[in-house]
DNA sequence: GCATATTTGTCCGTATGTATA
DNA sequence: CTATACATACGGACAAATATG
């Protein structure tokens, strides 16, 4: 057993304590899934590996039973899988999954962007940020927020639906992809080609021409599945 | 304390000790939840009502524990709602979620559609046995059983997109739906217009001609979005 | 293939905090 | 404000399944 909870209580240790003893507003549940969903976006604990629950409830102080709690929120957004009597993995996404997760993306995206007809203006102020941010990240080559930036950016472009449940699909869709990113070596071919086709839709959409910002944007999910499928499977 | 365990229990006592002695292949959690899903769709527990830890728990002979995951899953199943420190409560949807519902339902079911360019053969029969069904319940003036074959009919449309997420979606917004026409007194007038809708939508589908179906499909959609809200909005 | 150790699944009892009558 | 009911969270226990040697 190389995972003792002292070398695991070391790193996953965050403001847990300093939150419950300014305003413990959320269930201790929540937070710790807040806490693993980080871990887990940020590539700390690997697709595949097992989270052992007396390891990480002793690393973090809490019951087996409030650990299994988030656990199972986690599991329902898709970023652990549970084995009955195994315990729960690091979901490792197939390549079916990956472009399962591309041909809802291309579905809904475009479905989104088609139906706009005039100007946002204002509502695009959130994509604009991402934007700007994701060429700033570039400048300093600073990769990976240049990642979480462009995830920004779709994340900001799906809120022109003006749906909660559209908002939390992608949100969760994107939540699944970053899984794969994260077993790549180097995440800049996956992100810089990018860029300025974020800017050209942007730029696109200001015009109020929503099927043309649809166009581009397909076009643009078809190149990144495909270069992201092809990449994943020799890591596979 | 009107929900004592033992009235409870003579009504949510299912399978359950078959099903444990016979084969206990998923966990007790996931069973619970399918016992007490089925309750809800069915309208047994009304929305808003506050299912009790305790009361549940002793009626099925689970522990507090276990009921708490299955709780969980439904959580996030959007069946219930949970209130911190207050417990969970069946989901009670205003009317921005019914909007809300139709306008994801719109947006990815049209979508799906609209995609089909070629007559899809073998993979309508689904969508045609639902048709069938729904005719049969008609014809027996089951009204229950058209709603249920309503639902199967637009289940079945969305598998020609060949997505498991967009299955996973779709099956979630229609349960989610579930819970509004429960809360309806007489459900005929909500499923019985749309019958002959759906099977011209089936035989639009057999020609190839996907544009056209998704016209249908989304003028039905709009339809039946002003009928429920205009009815939710009477009984809230 | 077998025996053992580990880990999860489930349940219980209890102490604490929170909401509500 | 007090009292009650309930949810939250913990720790311990044992059974069952799995992994390991």
């Amino acid at each position: 057993m190389s995972t003792d909870a002292e070398s695991m209580g070391s790193i996953l240790s965050t403001g847990l304590e300093a939150d419950r003893l300014l305003l413990g507003r959320t269930s201790t549940a929540e937070r710790l899934a807040d806490i693993l969903r980080a871990r887990i976006t940020e590539g700390f604990f690997e697709p595949g590996s097992r989270l052992s629950e007396e390891a990480i409830g002793g690393a973090l102080g809490v019951s087996r039973n409030t650990l299994r709690e988030a656990f199972r929120l986690l599991t329902h957004e898709k970023l652990l899988v549970h084995e009955l009597n195994r315990g729960v993995f690091v979901r490792r996404l197939s390549v079916e999954d990956v472009t399962d997760l591309y041909k809802v993306r291309k579905l809904v995206q475009c479905a989104v962007l088609r139906e706009i007809t005039a100007p946002p203006g204002e509502k695009l102020n959130a994509v604009e940020a991402a934007v700007v941010d994701g060429e700033a990240a570039r400048e300093r080559q600073a990769w990976r927020e240049l990642g979480t930036a462009n995830i920004h950016f779709h994340q900001a472009l799906i809120t022109l639906a003006g749906s909660p449940r559209v908002d939390e699909l992608v949100r969760g869709l994107l939540a699944e992809l970053r899984l794969v990113f994260h077993v790549m070596a180097d995440p800049q071919p996956f992100h810089e080609p990018y860029l300025e086709r974020n800017r050209e839709i942007l730029e696109t959409l200001k015009t109020g021409d929503g099927q043309a910002a649809e166009r581009l944007l397909a076009a643009y999910l078809d190149d990144a599945e495909k270069q992201l499928v092809d990449a994943y499977r020799k890591v596979m």
